[in-house]
DNA sequence: CCAAACCTACGACGGCGGCCGAAGTGTTCC
DNA sequence: GGAACACTTCGGCCGCCGTCGTAGGTTTGG
């Protein structure tokens, strides 16, 4: 049940104990609301959700504390490969396609910021994401930094266009990604970051 | 990673503490040594597993509490809905395709009896299941008994006959499978059960 | 009573990944 | 040295299931 991104996305959009509707959770799991549907039925059915009818809307919450539990449990070993050398992981790395760590918590806080003309100006063509099967915005919560970073088909075009430019680079056999020097000075004018950002 | 049914056999495996060869793991998921050479390498990869070298052979086992505190929670899920009304449940329950429950575990005993020719009686035909895909003969440990039922193709094939020969029938919308009178003095005469086991 | 909003059922598509056969590498034992 | 054994890699097959479009049912609000 869990190892489905889009059912992981909403058991974790409930971690807080508060209910949400099935339009609100599918827009969490950045897919329709017929996808959402058949998920949250089989949660379900698999007695890790509950629902509740408010007149048209049915709002989900979780069965129970141990799905908690069970879902906290995971993320423990998800995220335990950090105490280490975790340092430059927990500043930028790979998540699956996307940019994650505090670099992609900043990335993504600059992106909301209303009036912004980031995609505009990095030559992101968001037309062209818009076509493709993948939803194209999707917020990934960020173990290391609990807040989200921006995923799915715009996440990974922007990741794609940092490794095209060499503002990152990533490192063999490892989610580690390395902000390269010029890196450093184009995160720092196209995302309005301090540079001691980079070297705290 | 605990979603694939053969990894979280292998992982169930080694629940005890105990390490076991990759060639174990592979019997006990019921899979070729080659799928459990990959099973395994990503299990290493994602810190679950940890392995050791003894010669020729690799010895793998739980990398730590906090896999088994993961997998408990989730096992804990899983055997949720017992407490209740689970009497029924409890004795006889379909899990996924074949039998589980007190009677799952009781048949499985009696077929690993050396000598027994309950498969030959029943008319299942092992040659005809051998050429499936699937493997044929899987141990399923069994939550609420702690002990295996068959599962497999042949699991799923003898549940098939005791549905065909109604000696047990489903209930709607449930796991739980219920013993007609048929399916009472048929089990006893066929895997030599005493009469008071269907009513204790 | 109509329009809008929310949820659901059905069907079809497509990709991911589990699976195994064959072949290769390294180890043990006689 | 040679045979048996344990594990791995590669390649290709195939089935499962997540996804969405279309369509239909239900409730709300004007």
């Amino acid at each position: 049940m869990l190892a489905d991104p889009s059912r992981a996305a909403m058991v974790l959009a409930l971690m807080d104990g508060r209910s949400r509707s099935a339009k609100k959770l599918a827009l969490d799991a950045g897919v329709t609301a017929q996808t959402a549907s058949s998920h949250l039925r089989k949660l379900v059915a698999a007695r890790m959700l509950v629902w509740e009818g408010r007149g048209r809307t049915k709002h989900f919450s979780l069965a129970g504390a141990d799905v908690a539990q069970a879902v906290e449990a995971l993320s423990e070993i998800g995220s335990r490969e950090l105490p280490g050398a975790a340092r430059e992981l927990r500043f930028a790395r790979c998540c699956y396609d996307h940019l994650a760590g505090q670099l992609g918590v900043a990335v993504t806080e600059r992106l909301l910021r209303p009036g912004n003309t980031v995609l505009r100006d990095l030559g992101i063509d968001l037309d062209a994401l818009q076509s493709s099967r993948r939803p194209l915005f999707r917020c990934c919560t960020d173990w290391t930094e609990r807040r989200p970073h921006v995923a799915g088909a715009l996440g990974a075009a922007l990741l794609r266009c940092y490794k095209d430019e060499r503002w990152l680079v990533s490192v063999q056999e490892s989610r580690k990604l390395v902000v390269t020097s010029a890196g450093k000075s184009a995160f720092g004018r196209f995302f309005d970051l301090a540079p001691d950002f980079f070297t705290q």
